[in-house]
RNA sequence: GGGGGUGUACCGAAGCGGCCAAACGGGCCAGACUGUAAAUCUGGUGGCUUAUGCCUACGAAGGUUCGAAUCCUUCCGCCCCCA
């Protein structure tokens, strides 16, 4: 809806870093034909968080206005491994791996974009990259100098501090620039990290005689801790999968800087509303975070689970009752050690660290805090396990 | 090919023969406060049927010693300088 009342330039540019360059994509705009929006995806990496869904997100406004994304798989890179030394750990992928990867992948974006045909492109860069000769890699290689090469922030650097840098690695946006041409991308979505490889593509198709891509940046999207990039290695990251409870849980942990940004990147509501929500004379920041979290779980779930989890997490930790339905796990015997309780529902992965949760009284068991890790706890009927502010469960005795 | 350096717990970084399960900082966990925000304060942060007890751990394997993260040998990884 928002989207009706503004010019397309305007939800287009909305949260984008950079332009390379707006003149030019208004151009294209103003031809009125649908443009062929380029979004590269790693298929060594599946699993997709927020912060993809800042680039799928303005893929799917793209949608909305009437253009097609094309979603590319980098199968052909995944699959001869990058030497560049700083991502060893990159694992060499099989077509098996990499086709499983890809379906996943759709399964996660498909929450985000339209994928009803003739919106959606979906193609595998070994389809071209293959059949190159070594001929056809050479002619590439005479698009770009060696100059431009080392324009690239990384290169630069490296080259100054006399790091060595592979002749291999200087193929890499070669490729990716290939992958425009291949498919004449008008416009190519990416993070801040891949302006480089997004301009020399740019600058290839342009000595090829087609009409340059233009780039669109968007910012990397700062994790739940509010430092570090979102990255599921960092675990500072809400899952698109993530459980309705989880996904609002962890919005709400989010240091209250972080709403203007998440706001802005995350959500469609105009500005003017963002402006309100987070003027604190107007709104109280919990309310904004809780409205946040609300569209947040919505476009990734439902409105229901939206609100349903909101309600919940107002009723578990602004009012600290109890979860509305909690799972009961079966113990092994019943005067029980506290520690071994602990163990066995899986709040702790050691004795020691049930030991010391106890000792710090973070334990309670049926209304009853425990802080004795010698003591013997007899379970009658179904009787609640709290471990911390956020483990939960009723325990039952085994029969 | 030659020379030098470095490898410590989740990360950074001390320790250089016993007082080391290993200082300190970050992170994380628990508690207080609260809006599961920030800031702050307190405690904790290898495992074990909790013990002034035992086991495992300081890149790997051996060795010296009553005793090693600390000394020696070999090996592996990383980094730098010279050629």
């Amino acid at each position: 809806m928002a989207i009706l009342q503004h010019h397309p330039l305007d939800v287009l540019s909305r949260g984008v870093e950079a332009i390379y360059s707006l003149e030019e994509l208004k151009t294209k705009l103003s031809t009125g034909r649908p443009l062929r929006v380029k979004l590269g995806l790693d298929p060594t990496a599946p699993d997709i968080h927020l912060g993809h869904t800042v680039q799928l997100r303005k893929m799917r406004q793209f949608q909305d206005l009437g253009h097609k994304a094309i979603l590319i798989i980098g199968d052909y890179t995944a699959k001869i491994g990058d030497p560049s030394g700083r991502d060893t750990t990159r694992p060499i992928l099989d077509d098996k791996a990499i086709a499983a990867n890809a379906q996943t992948y759709l399964d996660q974006a498909g929450k985000i974009l339209d994928s009803s045909p003739g919106k959606l492109e979906l193609r595998r860069n070994s389809e071209w990259l293959a059949k190159l000769t070594f001929a056809d890699v050479l002619r590439l290689t005479g698009l770009v100098t060696v100059q431009q090469m080392l324009h690239r922030e990384n290169f630069k650097l490296r080259m100054q501090s006399n790091t060595e840098i592979m002749v291999s690695e200087f193929m890499y946006p070669l490729m990716q620039g290939y992958d425009s041409i291949a498919i004449e991308a008008d416009v190519e979505l990416g993070g801040t990290d891949q302006t480089f490889n997004c301009l020399i593509a740019r600058e290839m198709m342009g000595k090829v005689g087609l009409p340059r891509q233009v780039v669109v940046i968007n910012p990397i999207l700062v994790g739940l801790d509010g430092r570090e990039k979102m990255s599921k290695s960092k675990g500072n990251y809400v899952g698109v999968l993530d459980k309705p409870d989880e996904m609002f849980g962890k919005i709400m942990s989010i240091p209250d800087e972080l709403m203007p940004n998440y706001f802005q990147l995350l959500t469609d509501l105009p500005p003017e509303r963002i402006a309100s929500l987070l003027d604190q004379n107007t709104t109280h920041p919990r309310q904004a975070k809780d409205i946040l979290g609300r569209v947040i779980v919505e476009e990734l779930h439902n409105p229901d689970a939206a609100n349903a989890a909101s309600a919940e997490f107002r009723r578990r930790f602004s009012e600290g009752q109890l979860p509305t339905d909690m799972e009961s796990r079966p113990v092994s015997s019943s005067p029980i050690g506290i520690l071994k309780l602990i163990c066995e529902v899986g709040f702790a992965p050691s004795n020691s660290e049930a030991r010391r949760l106890v000792e710090q009284g973070g334990v309670s068991l049926g209304e009853q805090k425990i802080t004795d890790p010698a003591a013997m706890v007899a379970i009658t009927g179904d009787m609640v396990l709290k471990v911390g502010k956020r483990r939960v469960c009723k325990v039952t005795a085994a029969r």
